[in-house]
DNA sequence: TAATTCCATACCTCTAAGGTATCAATACTT
DNA sequence: AAGTATTGATACCTTAGAGGTATGGAATTA
């Protein structure tokens, strides 16, 4: 018996006529008469009347009919499920994260996970939160490492840290014996900030701190990832206000990143997803991601 | 994918080993190979790791086995079910009766039958109350249609009618004015009965109809079957006492039938069975043989 | 280090699934 | 009532695919 015996006599058993059965099986009517002849035989149970022209289910063939349906419904379901299960753990997960993100540590996060998931594929992408939002509402994205807060009602949110502000600037303007002469400083600068568009509470907050200091800062440049800022601090073209996490990944800049007193004023990293996501890969990532903890 | 995966990935997921598997398959290592692969591919799914010449089930091929286990009980519970459904109206039915049943309307009831249930065969076999008793307990008979009382924890008993006695005589003898002539008649005359050994009960009856009467019957003749006595109360070598309800069977026969009055002495016919015996036909028979009601 | 064992793949044989042709019996149409 | 059409079953034929042996690469075991 194989399942093509079970496909058949479900067939026959639902058109009650062996030519339109074989019909829609794609095979021609005899074979189906001898595979139907070869199921009842093998079972020793006629399943089908056949008198007159006309096929009749026996009582045996309407059990029958009922049992092979929910075998059939349930192996279809599992394979389902099994391809669920597959995918999930060897499918892709799709990482959106910020540029401050201290990759290093996301990279041995990755690491570890494949040693438990060896067949999933990770994708990361470094954007920035407002596209990170929009790709995690969309399902372009599984998870994210960005800034909070994040207003959506289809993501999950939980806290991976506070990330406190500091002054950067480049490295032989490093020292300043009071928070007033750094205000006088930080005047007197060209300061360049992320773009507005990708972060879009991240320059209320500068505008904050710089509000508490007594004066309104000059933005003449804008960039879209740290990196780049830093970068810019380093050459000289002016200051800026990062959260503190990025001394951990770009100390090796001449830049000084001075702490600011006083001023308590922070920024939140968050890991978001959707709840409806259900990756055995995204529900471990999200357990064992601790940046900050 | 036929049944044939899913046992040769039953068999692979329980031994881990490929070629312990295929042993226990009785095919050789190299096709079992090739089914798991074809029926991962077709899942597209891998089910099993080979790691260094160890076999261990993914978590889908761990999810796949139990799903399979699952499918291969019902339908092995399906397969049961189906032939005990097919041999409950296509199988046999074997009925015991006494002598005294009137087989035309036991015809009638079989031919019935068959429009209900066109496999079944029937049995028929006309044994005594003691062997019919002995019959049904041990399975070789379904039913049974004898004398009550039957006494037996195993079988069920329905009383089908109550059989008053009448005395046979040959028909040149047949009339008489007075019990009490009769009663001289039969204490003068030889009797004719049923062995005691096929009719516990039927002999006391009947040696108690004497008694009330004022005489011990002379028996010099047993029989085992209630045609041979009747021909030989035609033939002339004495008289009975017999069932009523064999008139109805043989009164085409040159003997007359006296009922007894006064004598509140009667037989019963039952139809008994097991409890436990599930057969449909068996329960239709049942439903539907009503001789005397 | 050599022998053994594992699963995967190449190549071969032959069984059985599916094809066409046709039959006997019945239903349907004229 | 006769002719035609249709049904499921069976005979005979072709070839796809299941299972065989031989062997390879890699790892384990002695």
């Amino acid at each position: 018996m194989e399942l093509r015996h079970l496909l058949y006599f479900k067939t026959v058993a639902e058109q009650l006529h062996f030519r339109k059965a074989a019909s829609r099986l794609f095979i021609s009517q005899p074979p189906l008469s001898r595979q139907i002849k070869e199921l009842e035989n093998e079972l020793g149970v006629l399943l089908f009347t056949r008198k007159e022209r006309r096929v009749a289910l026996t009582d045996a063939g309407k059990y029958f009919k009922t049992e092979v349906d929910a075998i059939f419904a349930r192996l279809e379901e599992s394979k389902n499920i099994v391809q669920q299960i597959h995918n999930s753990e060897s499918g892709e997960l799709k990482i959106g994260y910020i540029s401050s993100v201290y990759q290093s540590y996301l990279a041995d996060v990755l690491i570890a996970m494949r040693d438990v998931y060896p067949y999933i594929k990770t994708n990361l992408f470094e954007i920035p939160t407002s596209a990170q939002i929009k790709g995690l509402e969309q399902g372009t994205l599984d998870v994210g490492i960005l800034r909070g807060p994040v207003h959506s009602s289809q993501l999950k949110v939980q806290t991976l840290f506070l990330d406190p502000f500091v002054v950067v600037v480049p490295a032989n303007k490093g020292k300043y014996k009071t928070q007033e002469k750094l205000a006088a400083l930080l005047k007197a600068s060209p300061f360049i900030f992320f773009s507005r568009d990708i972060a879009p509470h991240y320059n209320d907050k500068l505008i904050e701190i710089c509000a508490r200091m007594g004066f309104k800062p000059d933005i003449v440049h804008e960039a879209n990832n740290a990196h780049s800022i830093l970068q810019l601090v380093e050459a000289g073209l002016g200051v800026s206000i990062l959260p503190y996490s990025l001394k951990q990944q770009y100390g090796y800049l001449k830049v000084s990143f001075i702490e600011l007193k006083d001023t308590p004023v922070n920024t939140e990293v968050v890991l978001a997803y959707k709840q409806n996501n259900k990756k055995a890969a995204l529900k471990w990532f999200i357990d064992n991601y601790h940046q900050g903890k």
